[in-house]
DNA sequence: GAGTATTTGATATTTTTTTCACAACAATTT
DNA sequence: AAATTGTTGTGAAAAAAATATCAAATACTC
């Protein structure tokens, strides 16, 4: 019934409702806000009704309510803790990246097999695999990062499954697939660049597309 | 007629094919490469049939017939060249990042606005921004990854479509809307993991998904 | 405070995507 | 060589998703 795209307009939805709410707007009609996140007003209204949320009729939605029911549904009112495993290069990328705080993400601790990468002094620390186990349980972390080589990805991605992680966003370039009662969402960079490849390519021949 | 979604399955279908090839096969039918890809026997055919791929009756597929005229639809006989721009944290990962080369994508420059981080005698070279749009010109790249924080990607984005870039990968955490004639895909890191979240709560209430 | 204009919310319709079902066909067996 | 088995290819059916429609509601005007 709620299926993934639905939650991904909801996340741009808050997004669009934070710009619009630093441009001081009040309230807003499921027109702007379609317009901003690039849907129709009738998708917005849908995705809204699949949630209870509801407006005013001619009046519209209330901006801070919009935002406080979204960042409850999906779970932001508490600080996301995640994990990370594999300091590699993406990885390393993704224990800089200063974005995901202000969205209340944090990656508590990076994982990883190199013991020079280890590292468990730093307020982001590294610590070597074995402990991850202990780590997730003792932490209750359910989401977790994996950036490893894709050779190690599958067996990586069933110590995370055992040690109690239920959702996981892969970005080896292997395809894994779900348990049973576990998440995975993988971004897979070389599969993402030959879409577009592809398209750009149909594009020049046809002149058009779509 | 032809979706993302399908061609994300045929980029599946391309590495499910490797692996089988690399394990010794010569044959496949379209429920082996069902299984390897995770969707349905019909729907391997009918993509299939959406390109003019054919097998034969009882026979299935040739992996290696399969495996040239997927290449050949998703434009890999050639080398294909990417630039990008932001030398940044994710930047950085992915000039660094090998995967792409055994695919037959190469990031052939990077661009940055800091004069810190140019290099022009790497073997990717990081070029100021000033000469983005020579180099896409005089190369005839029609493809970039943008990877400049959230402040600067629509500047940016316009900079590249002004200089003839046809496909943006965007890993800027603002949904760029893609002019006419040009396609952009968006990955945002906080939106998947939101997404996760979201599912993974769900589930721990429900105790069941989908 | 009646009248008007505008937006929601729910339902209906359309479009898109996936799955089903089975005839046509080709290996394999008898 | 006939029968059998198993797989493709495709058109039809079903399911899912997106969009359009419109009555009900409500803010605003005069």
């Amino acid at each position: 019934m709620v299926n993934k795209k639905c939650i991904i307009r909801l996340s741009r939805y808050k997004s669009a409702l934070q710009r619009l709410k630093a441009l001081g707007f009040v309230k807003v009609f499921s027109g702007n806000l379609a317009d901003a996140a690039g849907v129709t007003s009738s998708q917005v209204r849908k995705d809204f009704s699949l949630f209870g949320i509801t407006g005013n009729r001619r009046g519209g939605y209330s901006v801070d309510e919009l935002i406080a029911k979204i960042l409850e549904i999906l779970g932001k009112n508490e600080l996301q803790r995640v994990v990370l495993v594999g300091a590699g290069n993406i990885g390393t990328a993704l224990m800089r990246y200063k974005g995901f705080e202000s969205g209340g993400i944090k990656i508590v601790a990076a994982f990883d097999i190199d013991p020079e990468k280890i590292n468990r002094r730093s307020e982001l620390p590294v610590l070597p695999l074995e402990e991850f186990a202990d780590f997730v349980k003792q932490n209750s972390v359910r989401v977790g990062i994996l950036a490893v080589p894709d050779i190690a990805a599958h067996h990586v991605s069933e110590l995370m499954i055992r040690s109690g992680i239920m959702g996981i966003l892969n970005f080896a370039p292997i395809q894994l697939r779900g348990a049973d009662k576990v998440i995975i969402n993988n971004i897979n960079l070389e599969v993402e660049l030959e879409n577009l490849i592809y398209f750009v390519n149909a594009m020049q021949k046809t002149g058009q597309i779509e």
